[in-house]
DNA sequence: CACGTCACG
DNA sequence: ACGTACGTGACGTGT
């Protein structure tokens, strides 16, 4: 009977905690804490691949007041209580097993040892085939001929299981598994409250048992044991020893009334499960449902109609304009479908039964389909869309329409998710779960998808229609409760148009002179490679961390000062410490100048330039947390400066024919923004009278006159401002400046002296956000900050520089934001031919015609100096140069 | 695809 | 005792 049918029976809060510890902390984007369940879902599926068992139940305590946690109880003998971030995950937990159809096996008055203990002994006399998994060793005492006891174990390849029958625990232990009993009696176990003969632990205890065999055997002969105090200590604590012995045997004959054919495994994948991890954001664990039909059940997708017909089309487009006559304010939803450029269609939403698809095909051309489009908006119809930049090109708009981006207004309600498709809208907002771009038509191409998938391509347009339509008045809604409606309105929404201007427009740059660059650099590289080469005596890759690692701390055998998780560093700053040591190092450090300023720049930025000369990098709006822009594609704004050799690579930038570059940074805008915010009249002072910030710092901080501040006081003082900036730590600082932790610490101290409301301020800012839950900037822009719950000192240490960071990074985003907007429409509005082209953070480039160069420094500096009014002027400095080296 | 490294503010 | 400065993006290596 049964004896070809499989049990798996798992240890579940031991696997969950095990999990918990051996992933990092992750979370969904609003916060929810998940890793113990993926890690939890890991094994799962790995031992039901592995095993394909056709009965499963999982085990679970049923109360749990405090938890067992080898790490910190073996070392200090007290328990400590569940972290909340894994408390949290448990109910989840089990309410996705019931989903799975998966037996959850708990029961008042018994611990899921003796569960696992009871079930297994049972199934195994019934004739089946058991595998216990838990995180715990102390399970291998019911390891069998038939039982076997898998303990996984989470490491950076994965996850890989260890397995113990009977006899493996013999050829590891030299013990049985009863004897497992023994063993751990005399050794006891403090996280499961086992005293055990205090002075013996695992050696001796394995020891006695493997000359023994039993406890009571020992106390039989403990006559014959060598005077001593493991002696003295087992024969004072006889009791204790076999007390033990009872508390460490799990129970196999427990009453409990479960039935194994109960745990008989039945749809595993199914549309709940699928929701659940939907919810959870387990976007990888989700492939496992792509033989499943599911979730096509939604009946919004049976409203979806694809149209390729002319007359159709005309049709639809009138009812959508007769929509004026009939009241509806909704906006209508709509998604351009573009590849590559191309216009393929366009999908509309204006109801929730009128979700349309019109192809681009015949006689409906891409001229028809943009006219049409932007006659709803000329009728004074209001859109909706989900990435609104994306699709300028063919939703013919300007920033005076009735347009609302859905991804823009739900990136500035949470803007530390990395996507703002329709699939993470509906999932937010709607509470929907729809199927991503990815699940309908995995990696391929629109233009492919339409052609060879047209169902699912239909589907992904229609849903972007759609989840654009029903969720713009629920995110604009959000946007009046957080009070950012008008952070979107009046800097968000206006700067999807300067953004995408300045990617249309593109900046110029000599592709001879990248070119020759280049050359140059593969001279100096080649050079290079050959004397590192000779040097070391050997061939081998500079550019890999792990080779060089090697050669420099194995075979020139040089201190190394830190590691990687992986190896030796080989960073720069630890480079730059060996640089007395050995004359490679320079070479090395040079090498890595050159290759980075070949690859990333030279033949980086050369496969970037189009046909009409120009780079048109992208500008991200949706991407960092503090409300900063980034740039992709190339990223425009990492082009070197620092160093002169990389600084001359700017050269290649140049303005068109007549035109110059006008190049407008702001004066230390952070600090200008902390000494408003903080409100300290030293700061501000300092700032009015315009001097030296750091000089000023450093005078003061250090109790020098002004004019005696030498060059290492300033740095450091200069060091010291930026630390504020970023969350002051004093590790962090002591790092930067190389000295140590205390002396930092003593630098901090003296500054927040001088500047007492900022440590107010600074101290106001983490207590704030850590009742609100997020900071907020002058502008009201907000980040959300989960980490400063955390029980983590280092993830709570990080959320507390956070917190004192965004609300300044921030609000200088938002000024120069503001100063982007302003200045764009200005030099538009004039008729200029001036245009602004880049934003680098604090800094704003004009390609300026000559004949506009005066007026357009005015424009710069005006709105630049006139974006926000603070307490300390917002000072800016503009240059002009024929390149953009010259104008920096 | 993660990691180390390094470019910028 | 813990083990970091804040915010980004691109490249090459190695699994």
């Amino acid at each position: 009977m049964n004896e070809n049918k499989k049990l798996v029976l798992i240890d579940g809060h031991s696997i969950l905690f095990r999990a918990f510890y051996g992933l990092p902390d992750l979370t969904t984007s609003k916060g929810q804490h998940t890793n113990a369940i993926l890690g939890f879902l890991n094994i799962l599926y790995k031992i039901l691949d592995e095993e394909k068992p056709d009965y499963l139940a999982v085990a679970f305590d049923t109360h749990h007041p405090t938890f067992r946690n080898e790490m910190f109880d073996e070392y200090k003998g007290t328990r400590k209580p569940m972290p909340d971030e894994l408390r949290e995950q448990v109910p989840v937990m089990k309410e996705l097993l019931k989903a799975m159809n998966i037996s959850v096996i708990e029961k008042p008055g018994f611990e899921a040892d003796d569960i696992l203990g009871t079930l297994a002994t049972k199934a195994e006399k019934e004739g089946y085939q058991v595998s216990l998994v838990s995180g715990d060793r102390d399970l291998l005492q019911l390891a069998s001929d038939k039982i076997k006891v898998r303990i996984p174990k989470t490491k950076q390849t994965g996850t890989e299981i260890e397995d113990y029958f009977a006899n493996d625990v013999m050829e590891k232990y030299n013990v049985t598994p009863k004897q497992f009993i023994d063993m751990k009696g005399l050794m006891g176990d403090k996280s499961d409250n086992i005293p055990g003969v205090p002075g013996v632990g695992e050696k001796t205890a394995q020891k006695l048992i493997v000359e023994y065999k039993s406890i009571e055997n020992l106390y039989e002969h403990i006559d014959e044991l060598k005077p001593g105090k493991i002696t003295n200590a087992l024969m004072e604590n006889k009791e204790l020893a076999f007390l033990s012995k009872k508390l460490a045997t799990i129970c196999t004959d427990c009453d409990l009334m479960f039935n194994i054919e109960e745990a008989a495994l039945k749809d595993i994948y199914n549309e709940n499960v699928y929701i659940l991890f939907k919810n959870l954001e387990f976007k990888s664990l989700l492939a496992r449902f792509q033989s499943v039909e599911i979730n096509r059940s939604l009946n919004i997708e049976e409203n979806f109609k694809v149209i390729d017909n002319l007359g159709e089309a005309e049709r639809i487009f009138n009812l959508i304009y007769s929509e004026i006559s009939s009241g509806n304010k909704k906006p209508v939803g709509i998604h351009m479908l573009i590849d590559n450029g191309e216009l393929l269609g366009v999908s509309l939403c204006f109801g929730e039964k009128d979700v349309y698809v019109i192809l681009r095909h015949g006689l409906i051309t891409e001229d028809f389909l943009t006219d049409r489009v932007e006659n709803i908006v000329k009728n004074k119809i209001g859109l909706a869309v989900i990435g609104l930049k994306e699709q300028l090109k063919y939703i013919k708009v300007t920033e005076d329409d009735s347009v609302f981006d859905n991804a823009i207004a739900a990136y500035l309600l949470n803007p530390l998710t990395d996507t703002y498709n329709y699939d993470d809208i509906a999932r937010d907002y709607l509470g929907m779960t729809v199927p991503s771009q990815v699940d309908l038509l995995g990696k391929s191409k629109l233009k492919d998808a339409m052609e060879n998938n047209p169902k699912e391509f239909g589907l992904f347009a229609g849903y972007n229609a759609y989840v654009a339509y029903a969720a713009a008045s629920k995110l604009k809604d959000k946007l009046i409760e957080t009070d950012m409606l008008k952070l979107y309105e009046e800097i968000e929404r206006p700067l999807i148009f300067t953004l995408y201007d300045m990617e249309i427009r593109g900046i110029r740059v000599n592709k001879e002179a990248l070119k020759e660059y280049g050359d140059q650099l593969e001279v100096g590289i080649l050079s290079l490679e050959k004397q590192i080469y000779e040097l070391v005596g050997e061939t081998f890759n500079i550019n890999s961390p792990k080779q060089l690692g090697v050669i420099l701390f194995e075979k020139l055998r040089l201190p190394f000062a830190k590691k990687t998780k992986t190896g030796y560093s080989t960073a720069a700053d630890v480079l730059e410490k060996l640089q007395g040591e050995h004359p490679v190092i320079s070479m090395i450090l040079e090498y890595r100048q050159l290759t980075k300023l070949k690859s990333t720049y030279a033949d980086g930025l050369a496969s970037y330039i189009r046909e009409d000369g120009r780079i048109h990098g992208k500008f991200n709006q949706t991407i960092a947390a503090t409300g900063r822009i980034s740039s992709t594609d190339p990223n425009l704004q990492n082009i070197p400066i620092k160093m002169e050799l990389g600084r001359k690579i700017r050269k290649v930038f140049i303005p068109e024919d007549d035109y110059v570059f006008l190049d407008a940074d702001y004066s230390q805008i952070e600090l200008r923004v902390l000494a408003h915010l903080s409100g300290d009249e030293r700061l501000i002072n300092a700032y009015n009278e315009a001097k030296d910030i750091h000089r000023i710092t450093a005078s003061e901080v250090f109790h020098t006159p002004f004019e005696e501040v030498t060059p290492l006081q300033r740095s450091n003082a200069k060091a010291v401002n930026f630390g504020i900036i970023y969350g002051i730590s004093s590790f962090g600082l002591g790092q930067d400046l190389n000295i140590t932790r205390k002396e930092a610490e003593r630098y901090i101290e003296k500054y927040f002296e001088t500047y007492p409301k900022i440590k107010e301020y600074l101290d106001g800012l983490v207590a704030k956000a850590k009742k609100d839950g997020y900071s907020t900037t002058l502008f009201g822009r907000r980040r959300p900050i989960p980490e400063l719950t955390s029980s983590n000192f280092m993830q709570r240490s990080f959320g507390e520089r956070v917190a004192m960071n965004s609300p300044i990074q921030g609000t200088a985003a938002d000024i120069i934001k503001i100063a982007m907007n302003r200045v764009n429409r200005r030099l538009k509005d004039s008729n200029m031919r001036s245009r602004l082209i880049l934003q680098v953070h604090d800094e704003l480039l004009v390609e300026a015609h000559k004949d506009e160069v005066e007026e357009v420094m005015k424009i710069m500096t005006e709105e630049m100096q006139g974006a926000a009014k603070l307490k300390v002027p917002l000072e800016t400095e503009v240059k002009i140069g024929n390149n953009w080296y010259e104008a920096k």
